[in-house]
DNA sequence: ACAAATTCTTGGAGCGCTCCAAAAAATGGG
DNA sequence: CCCATTTTTTGGAGCGCTCCAAGAATTTGT
């Protein structure tokens, strides 16, 4: 590969000279611009490295996204969701003209990654890993964790999602519903756990906030109805587990709402409503969380808890490029109503 | 920003062994060693910056995927064809442990982002602009480009695309269609363009032969049937354009079989027909291109031109990883009839 | 206790570039 | 034609790191 310098000795002139041939072309004379032009074509050197450029400046023009916990790029883009969320990160880098990187990592080389990572600014997908806020920080690039309760010295942004969760349920106590099931994250590989009533339920996940939060905001409106979350069955499965609607159906049949912890578990559910037959929402109410474009479009129209997750990406990206004060900012949710969620069928089924 | 140098002044040591301590701990005595950690830490100093090793390896780990011709890399992610190529492309990286950068690039600032973004191949989406493909020759980095028609020695990928064409239309006029409706895309920014029979069609664009190569195969298809593709209106409309279902019905509403390009327009079709209460496949029959997981599940479930495009996605990334000898592969498709098309409406509507 | 073998540590070289102050060349005015 | 200006060109410095050959320190064998 030939050099800047390589070039210059071909044509007779010095490297800085062949620099600014390429980068500013209007300081040197005409003629002798050709001169190193054609150099170049001759040696078949096609621009100055950005390499050594990038060296010089120290800047890459890009931002990292990293997707969270155990989950690969791939994954993200499998959600829709994430795919909200990174179409919403990419019209801010490509406003701002910069490189989206999506950066991976296994469990053990996340950390490694994130040292590594050709990139000036970092978003962190939904979970506080605590290592990995310590390799962002000891980078000092500017970062947003998404989705987790983080320090006041760190940016983050995340939805209200006990709001989301409450309003949700208040929803189906009001159209009457008593009986439910929860569908929720599992964050480790593995299969669906179940929890039915009176086995203890799963731990606090540290890290998870997201889970968490959102549980309680459906225990909250149980409780507001004079139900208990502890007689609702549990079902956690990893987020893209397409068994996940099976699990339901077959663990809880009596249940004539199913909150979920994303749209694309809901859509999980309707899918395997419409391969049993089961009707949405005569015979089950189905409930959504994220409000994604893809909500909008099942079978029935999924209602949903919608939060702007392209804008929280925008706004993610933001952040990063503006670099200003660290800020945590927490985005209002909206309870979509559609046609996936009505009264309950008569107790006699 | 403190460096290797630094940290070895401060813990008096060199910075040969600073690296040591970060890169191959095992080569430095225990002892020695914590002394360097020690002052690393108290000058919050995070590890060796990536430029320094990037500058010295010559290796980003990292491969380009760059949208076509007007597109922003938000407009692949809004796209249910995009999304699954950046997945399977995603999929291979995670696989490698490389980092996918989303490089973007508008028309005039796209070869500047080849020259200078900051990977070790590109992926080139669909358009054989030939100054993209001078300027990643340039660069003299591995590439592959998609869905053009390129030269033995560059990578390329494509699916048949005319086969795909072909069967699209011969399963419709084995249904009895006569009255066809072609919704192409326009390649340039702008409103829809409308081209009826016995005006002047619209000239083949360079470098989207994908295009071309589709319509010529509705024009065979159509041949094969006693029919001519000039009695058939063609649309043309931005692939995202959601007007494009109303521009069909509006301006072609004796067709009994729409034939698109992609999915993502047939699903504009489909929306629009609800709206309107059209009943697909009752009254129109509308056929897709790309067979992506979202054909499945639109109501009714779409007849379409399925290709593996994650498949296509994983192999151009491959195709770079390896860095092998340029080929140039074409993929199959296959017609996946689903509820979307049926016999034609009766003559008396 | 001494030479030989082994383990650690060092610092120069070099990756390719851009910046910049200074030198060189060209231009202009009298 | 000479000197003051202006325009071009030059090459050193430095970005931060890793590699590596060579030197220093330590351990081992007898």
């Amino acid at each position: 590969m030939p050099t800047l310098a390589d070039v210059g000795k071909a044509a007779g002139v010095s490297r800085g000279t062949v620099s600014n041939v390429f980068n500013r072309p209007e300081l040197v004379r005409p003629e002798l611009r050709q001169r190193v032009e054609a150099a170049a074509r001759a040696l078949g050197f096609g621009g100055p490295d950005p390499k050594g450029r990038l060296l010089r400046h120290g800047k890459f023009n890009s931002i990292g996204f990293m997707p969270p916990g155990a989950y690969a790029i791939a994954d993200v883009m499998r959600s829709p969701y994430g795919r909200e969320l990174v179409l919403g990160v990419s019209l801010a880098c490509d406003e701002a003209g910069v490189t989206l990187s999506l950066v991976n990592g296994t469990d053990n080389t996340r950390i490694a990654s994130i040292r590594e990572a050709l990139v000036d600014g970092f978003i962190l997908g939904h979970s506080a890993d605590i290592g990995l806020i310590t390799s962002a920080q000891r980078r000092r690039l500017p970062f947003v964790i998404l989705e987790s309760d983080a320090g006041p010295d760190i940016n983050s942004i995340k939805i209200d999602g006990r709001s989301g969760a409450v309003a949700a349920v208040r929803h189906l106590t009001g159209l009457g519903h008593r009986h439910f099931a929860i569908l929720s994250v599992r964050r480790t590989s593995g299969p669906p756990i179940v929890h039915m009533p009176g086995q203890a339920k799963r731990p606090l996940l540290a890290g998870f906030s997201l889970d968490d939060e959102r549980l309680d905001g459906f225990r909250q409106g149980l409780t507001e109805a004079n139900l208990s979350i502890d007689d609702v069955p549990i079902i956690e499965t990893t987020p893209g587990d397409p068994s996940a609607g099976a699990m339901v159906f077959d663990c809880v049949p009596e249940a004539t709402a199913i909150l979920t912890m994303s749209d694309w578990q809901a859509i999980t559910i309707l899918d395997e409503a419409v391969r049993r037959g089961i009707d949405v929402p005569g015979h089950v109410s189905v409930i959504g969380f994220d409000g994604t474009a893809e909500s909008a479009r099942t079978t029935p129209p999924m209602t949903t808890v919608a939060q702007d997750v392209i804008g929280k990406g925008r706004l993610a990206a933001r952040m990063i490029l503006d670099n200003a004060a660290p800020r945590q900012i927490v985005l209002p949710v909206e309870l979509v109503v559609r046609a996936s969620t009505a009264a309950p069928r008569a107790k006699i089924r």
